[in-house]
DNA sequence: GGTAAACGTAAGTAGTAACTTACCGTTCGT
DNA sequence: ACGAACGGTAAGTTACTACTTACGTTTACC
């Protein structure tokens, strides 16, 4: 059911959406404490938050008028996940390239 | 030198790009080959093949008048690294999180 | 209850990205 | 040498995305 997840590969594609959840895995924060630290808008930040949340990224927790964003690890198990199979893949095809050519010399 | 790197995550984060990275991982194929297998023309594969080249995530190999192409591990490197630190700080944060508020019940 | 702070959303804009068709160069086979 | 296969690039179009400013809503505080 929480499986629907909004594609974390396109939501981590964005340079400042990666640098949001960069800060925000390794400490909570607000939504105008993150835009004080970017260069961008608070409402760029708020856009880029949703985007985060709608892929289970992000999750938020109200505390009196501010609103408290945290790292979420589900939205990011499945991206590992499926990055590790190309790792894995792309690591044993290429051996067996270089296996199969070993030129170099001459 | 090597080292610059296109931003694998934006390379990666289209789908028809990351179907034929996954495709190239398990087995090297020809341009026309990728082409046949996917819904986009031949010269859209080529264009995204230049994208995850420029991300040092393929390599190519002249074969006749075809070009093989095959999964660089490489390009993988540096974003599989920046993944698994955003992992373990989502972890550690999250678990942190879950300690300091036990609600739940009441 | 009025004011201020915090945040989300609407509306509009500029830049980019993915795709198509058309064209050109290169390599192999006969 | 000629024709065909293969593939990269140019040009043009459409769609989306990241951003801004403006506005409305909610919560806290006095």
């Amino acid at each position: 059911m929480t499986t629907y997840a909004v594609d974390a590969w396109a939501a981590l594609a964005d340079p400042t959406r990666r640098e949001i959840f960069s800060r925000l895995a390794v400490r909570a924060r607000s939504v105008t404490e993150l835009a004080s630290e970017l260069p961008v808008s608070r409402p760029a930040v708020s856009q880029h938050l949703r985007v985060l949340k709608d892929a289970d990224l992000v999750r938020v927790r109200p505390e009196g008028t501010r609103r408290i964003y945290a790292a979420d690890p589900d939205g990011l198990r499945a991206m590992r996940a499926e990055l590790e199979t190309f790792w894995s893949a792309a690591l044993t095809t290429f051996k067996m390239l270089a296996e199969a050519e070993p030129q170099e010399s001459e």
